[in-house]
DNA sequence: TCGCGCGCTTGATCTGGGTCAAGGATGACC
DNA sequence: GGTCATCCTTGACCCAGATCAAGCGCGCGA
């Protein structure tokens, strides 16, 4: 099967892509260059298993390129994603011996990553690492509040429509392009994916995308490539106060 | 209308019930000694709101006793709860100005709180205080992703006997109660309260409560007061796992 | 003691999204 | 170029939970 593969080289901190946003966003360059000894880079194929919920942990890190996701499972198959990881993003949890959930690259995937261990270590001395993983942990936990709106308050549309602008909204940022007129992206996500994302059925998924499309409010090129033409409109589609902050 | 009463004389923090779980768990003398310089305490009866979501928030603070709950509503009126402060939880989010979610005590409320100004100094110069903090925003964190499973995956009977095995453990682990042998326990909430939480209507809250009655889950002595004969069966009709950890 | 309101229950009916089922498109590999 | 697998779409039907509606019971104020 696809073999994960541990990359030797080791890249250099300060022209790292994601030095602004990771959690080392904070660190001094002698900080750096403490945490450049105990890291080492994984990647990972698409569809690839970065973690079993339960599992062991040894190491935390971050999501250089690529993405992940976080998902339970019940006993009975049900799956609940319950977090999309981007670049910059924060993966484990210092201080707890296994993993919560599965960890699923579902595009090939780099991480940058530091044994458990040490970096705990590192973090008690080391203020501006702790602060910083406070501040992404509060910000996750205000997107997991956002989302249970999602989940136990909106149609299917507006489900859809919530997705697409979050997908839209973090593309927007990491990529640096400019926000007005057409937006243009491509879906990270298979339907099933959505659908476990955003508590629905593929099915549901795919009639809801297509009426979108029908209605106007997205473009579609292939299954995967979106245009949304009318940013406001999908707002209001996703029942959000129009005027949310776009430059997040 | 209801006033929200500021009360004057300080209790001291080393006898305060709270000690042990909150913010500031982990202070020592010394550092407990500080934080009561800029600690007053607030009290709000059933009902009163305590923050509108997007007022500006000078203070953050810790539930002593009573409860809270944070929510989140639409324009047209769908509202959805994502969160539920339970005494020693943490209210505010340090380095924000304005409040996410409206905050509402559900029943008669004290509230342990520091101004935000020289809360965020204190945290920087008090390592124990962030770490700890840290730790409960993971633990947060933790317990709204558990509930995205419940919101987006379960059925409305599996909702309900998920809600009264969450309360029926903080309530135990609050109250030191052993958990052998039948749990009893208070419902804080209203129907309403219930459905805003699960992403319910009031009405099916009501049925499914009657159905689990009905089914000998569980015992009610008027509207709020629930025996569970057996936890075990409740954890099943929960969906989840039997063995989750009955000592959080 | 009465009456009123709030919180709750229960019934009847409707409907959004789930389920089951049948293909269609795309791309990898032989 | 054909086969196969994966991902996606669309249709027909069904059901869990929403909606609409009526009424109960308890606590509180007059």
């Amino acid at each position: 099967m696809l073999k994960e593969e541990t990359v030797s080289h080791n890249h250099n901190c300060e022209e790292c892509p994601i030095r602004h946003r990771a959690v080392c966003a904070r660190c001094e360059t002698d900080e750096l260059e403490r945490l450049e000894e105990i890291k080492y880079y994984r990647s990972f194929e698409a569809g690839q298993t970065v973690i079993w919920s339960g599992d062991k942990m040894d190491f935390v890190g971050s999501v250089v390129s690529g993405i992940a996701t976080l998902t339970q499972t019940m006993e009975d198959g049900r799956t609940q994603m319950v977090g999309l990881l981007l670049p910059s993003d924060f993966v484990g949890r210092p201080g707890r011996e296994g993993s919560a959930y599965d960890v699923v690259a579902t595009t090939d995937l780099v991480m940058c990553c530091f044994r458990k261990k040490p970096f705990e270590q590192m973090m008690e001395r080391t203020p501006h690492i702790a602060q910083r993983l406070l501040e992404m942990t509060l910000d996750e936990l205000d997107a997991a509040r956002e989302w249970m709106l999602v989940l136990g308050r909106k149609t299917a549309r507006e489900k859809i429509a919530s997705l697409l602008s979050i997908i839209a909204r973090r593309d927007a940022s990491l990529n640096l392009r400019p926000t007005q007129g057409a937006l243009v992206f491509d879906l990270p996500l298979t339907r099933e994916a959505m659908a476990d994302y955003l508590g629905l059925t593929l099915e549901t998924v795919s009639r809801q995308i297509s009426a979108l499309k029908r209605d106007g409010v997205i473009h579609l090129e292939g299954k995967r490539h979106v245009t949304v033409p009318d940013f406001t409109r999908l707002m209001e589609e996703a029942g959000d106060d129009a005027d949310g902050g776009m430059l997040a």
